[in-house]
DNA sequence: GCGTGAAATTGGAGCGCTCCAATAGCATGC
DNA sequence: GCATGCTATTGGAGCGCTCCAATTTCACGC
């Protein structure tokens, strides 16, 4: 810096402004800097330009699990999020365990980042308090309720109306609903469920099988259906559940989606196989990521305010695992 | 950390020579230090130390398309191995072009990691000689030859090897190849497919289609065969390509592993899909990260090093796709 | 020619740490 | 009692930047 400053005949503080995009720097001065800058390969310290303006333009995200391909969606959604509101993202892998979390929190705000995006974490209420005091956090799929935490969630009532919906106008009343037990979300995703079968005047057909948002979930469950009664649509907590009930119809002999409609739920690149080609519930991830950013920017800015709750609407994607049913 | 020195009744030097764990501090004057920064909530400032020290033990690892399973698992195996080594990981996401990529590889720079790992990344020569220059370099999956970059590699003439031998000693002689195209590493996976292919005695009914990396390019290959003349097997250049395939052949009714038995490569979460069960070939990967890490030590210690190749051998998962051709 | 206010530029303190050379403390042997 | 060789501590400079208050420059009107 000193070396393009003397280059260029200024001082080091205008380099400085120059890199700072200021306005207040005279557009021959700009140029020049620039120029001798290049020339000399210049690239300022990112480090020692954090550690002097004590923000770091830099926002953390906390992933669940990467093995989870609708994690990875959701990395896509907000990291490109994060850029084009101008930070830079750090990804952390909590690999389902709430201690791991906690750590990667440690880290992230160790390294100061302006805020973290924790994407349905299991960090306990009271980690989770007690780091709010120093940056500004945003649950994402996880309904906190705490003092200035603020949280994004996509609305469960819409995305289970959505699929009963969808069923129903099918012609299907005998409908299976397979839970992701006590996984995040699962109760929610399960209670409008019962709500929206409730609605549609099904509630005497409806049924609950307890799983695991797990491919393997899936196939257990499968199998005692098929060892038991039929329904004529199945709708799974997320596609991995659908992935491993698809397999075990297969396996049986029970044609998708001919004998029996199949359902999952976010979307992921499962949903997508043409092999599966499942009709699935997408989050709206981009809106969700850009609700997320502007709740950090704005608790930035005032980091007093009241914990925000925001939710926004799924869609429906249809695909070639759901029809009629057979007359 | 002045309130802490002050509080312990020590100079700030000690404070600092204890948060780096200094074997020359006495015990008494550990536990003191400790005692009062745990009493405080003082944590180092790692913006500061990374500043001041001049080494940020960080590793940058840069992903292509985290989309694509593989790069999951990739990930995963990378950023344990970096941690246990003692590094903090950072991530970037190249998506699938060269141009992102050597942005991300700049600011990788810019934060002063300690060491990168590009995973096949498409980087041209010349940006990766100009900045091998700056931090050590580790290719993964590309092999480049280039002065002080080091590369890890596994092994594509075993795992050709280990498909071709499988699959000969279940009875099959009629082979398909579906290549990655252009892609990186689809030149070696055919070129030894075919080199295998010759060693089994079996060029004359050897045969390779033009394909992709992706699950579009598998269905478009499997119709043609379909169309066409099928084979007993059928060898995918990665696991999407053969999650195509099956789609298509199980809508034509053909049945896995009963008319054709397929393999697919990488090993990822499709393969262990219980709907595709797919006998695959694994990258070493935990091997691969052990090797990469190691590398970049290395080159720290000794940066005028001439660049490395390290191979390292896969091994095949078998499972219920393949089976003996019908008699 | 001079005062004026805005725009452009500058010097220097400070961000929170590390690291080095220097110093203090302390048992050891003679 | 003192030089000796340790180990345990300390002061202070420096990492590469930002930011503030102060200063210079400049165009303008009278």
């Amino acid at each position: 810096m000193e070396d393009v400053a003397a280059a260029a005949g200024v001082s080091r503080s205008l380099v400085s402004l120059v890199f700072q995009d200021s306005p207040k720097v005279s557009e021959a001065s700009r140029s020049r800097v620039l120029v001798e800058a290049d020339r000399l390969g210049y690239r300022p310290n990112v480090l020692a330009r954090q550690l002097a303006s004590s923000r770091t333009k830099t926002i953390g995200i906390l992933l669940d699990d990467l093995h989870n391909p609708y994690f990875a969606d959701v990395l896509d959604a907000f990291e490109s999020e994060a850029e084009s509101a101008g930070y830079r993202a750090l990804l952390a892998n909590g690999r389902r365990e709430g201690e791991r979390e906690s750590e990667a929190l440690r880290t992230f705000i160790d390294h100061r980042v302006d805020g973290v995006i924790l994407a349905s974490p299991r960090i306990s209420d009271f980690v989770l308090t007690s780091m709010s005091k120093i940056a500004p956090l945003v649950c994402v799929e996880r309904r906190v309720d705490l003092p200035r935490i603020d949280v994004v969630m996509h609305d469960e009532r819409i995305g289970a109306q959505l699929v009963v919906n969808h069923l129903v106008s099918l012609g299907h009343r005998d409908i299976v609903h397979i839970d992701g037990g006590t996984g995040a979300g699962a109760a929610a995703r399960r209670d409008w469920f019962m709500a929206s079968m409730r609605e549609a005047g099904l509630a005497a057909s409806m049924r609950v099988i307890g799983g695991e948002f797990t491919e393997q979930a899936g196939r257990e469950a499968a199998e005692q259906l098929v060892r038991g009664a039929m329904p004529t649509a199945i709708y799974c907590a997320n596609d991995s559940v659908a992935a491993g009930v698809a397999a075990v119809l297969q396996r049986e002999g029970i044609s998708i989606p001919g004998d029996v409609s199949l359902v999952g739920y976010d979307d992921t690149m499962l949903a997508k196989l043409d092999l599966l080609s499942l009709t699935s519930v997408r989050q709206p991830l981009a809106e969700m990521a850009e609700a997320s950013v502007d709740l950090i920017n704005r608790r930035i800015e005032k980091p007093r305010r009241g914990g925000e709750i925001v939710d926004i609407a799924p869609t429906l994607i249809t695909r070639r695992s759901t029809a009629a049913p057979r007359a």
